[in-house]
This record gives structure tokens, sequence and C-alpha cells, in this order.
DNA sequence: CTCGCGATATTCT
DNA sequence: GAATATCGCGAGA
């Protein structure tokens, strides 16, 4: 069953660990994809260098942060690649759990539809932020999605209870004593975590 | 396998 | 004008 607001309105930190293993649904038309998320960062926003709307910094492109738990925030990096969020806590609190990762389950096909890649290694439809956006056709059209109401993307429970390793979080260099925060998570020793 | 580099658009200075 | 929560390619080991 789909998470609930509850879920989604506890701190990012918290709600980046009870993510893996949970299931995305992407539903294109009549075309369900879906996909297991085995990699997450934290993001906090007043404190946290790294994060978009450090100390609150609240513009167009953040805007959705600061939205209460559950909806989407998707944004283009790199002017090329678009990558996937999920904003958690309460209205005003500008968190956001990046998912990094995802293990495909169901809609291979159209995965490698939509990221003609030459390699034929699985791990790489999916093993990366615009990776996975590319092969999940998502972009800023489902910014601002609401993840508690909507079917075009949502997420699903899962029993799966995986063992969860803390991380450095990756490509933040210029965040100084923030970029050393064990705020990335993945699930041990699964092909699709990036890295 | 590990580097190094260019492509590219939106945002903020 | 500069920076950026990335990727894929090609060269070399």
């Amino acid at each position: 069953m789909k998470l609930s607001l509850e879920f989604y309105s506890r701190d990012a930190i918290t709600v980046a660990q009870d993510l893996l293993g949970k299931l995305l649904i992407r539903r294109i038309d009549d075309n369900k994809i879906v996909s297991k998320i085995v990699e997450t960062e934290a993001y906090i926003g007043p404190e946290d260098k790294a994060c978009h709307a450090y100390q609150n910094k609240r513009t167009k492109r953040t805007e959705v942060m600061f939205w209460r738990g559950g909806y989407s925030y998707v944004y283009l990096i790199y002017g090329m690649y678009n990558c996937l969020n999920i904003v958690t806590a309460k209205e005003g609190k500008p968190e956001a759990v990046l998912i990094r990762a995802v293990e495909p389950v169901l809609g291979v096909e159209s995965i490698k539809k939509n990221r003609q890649i030459k390699s034929n290694k699985m791990e790489d439809l999916t093993n990366g932020p615009g990776k996975l956006c590319q092969g999940l056709e998502v972009d800023r059209e489902l910014n601002g999605y609401d993840l508690v109401t909507g079917d075009r993307l949502y997420i699903k429970d899962s029993k799966l209870s995986p063992k969860i390793i803390a991380d450095k979080r990756i490509n933040i260099d210029y965040a100084e004593e923030y970029k050393d925060k064990l705020w990335r998570f993945y699930i041990k020793d699964n092909l699709y975590v990036s890295k």
C-alpha cells in the first residue's frame, strides 16, 4: 500500500533510511514501471551547506522543499540531467531526500528503451540520480507532484528490512564541514548502488 | 579497471 | 559571468 503523509512528515534522515527497500512506482498511461529504492541522501535545508535551500533560502527552484512532506522535488542539474527528490517534514521546513539509485523490478524493457545505452550491464540502467530519472521518464513536469494522492508517481510500502549502510554524500565538495556528514544511505551489497 | 573532460541550462552573483 | 546534488566516452594501465 501507498506510503502515508505521516511517513513523509518525519525528518529527512529518518525518511531516507526508511525509504530503502520501498517500491517506487512510475505510471505512464497504462504502462507501469516498478523499481526498488536502494540508495538515498538526506538534505536538511537550514543548516546543510549542500542543500539548495541552505539557510532557508527560498527561491523559485527551492520553493517545493518548503511544502509539507510527500511532494516530489525534481530539478535540473548540469544543464542536462534531472534528479528526483522526496520532500519530507512539515510545511515551512525545507528538507528532502535525494533518490540516488533504484533496482528495476517491473518494466525493464521500458527503462531500456528510455535509456538507449550501449552497455549491456543491467546496473548501468538506474545506478545514478540522472540515470534513473531518464529511465523512469521523470522530468520537471513532475516537480511538486503529490506522492500521497497521485497515481502517476508514488511509493509503495514493502515488508523488506534491508541491511543499511551510512556513508558520506557524493559530489558536494563545496559543502565544507557538511560534506563529511553520513547522510547517504544504501542497501548493503546491492548491485545497483552507485560507485 | 581508473582517470579526465566536455556537454549543457538554470540559477544566483 | 560562474557555478553546479551528473553522465558517457575514450585513453591508458
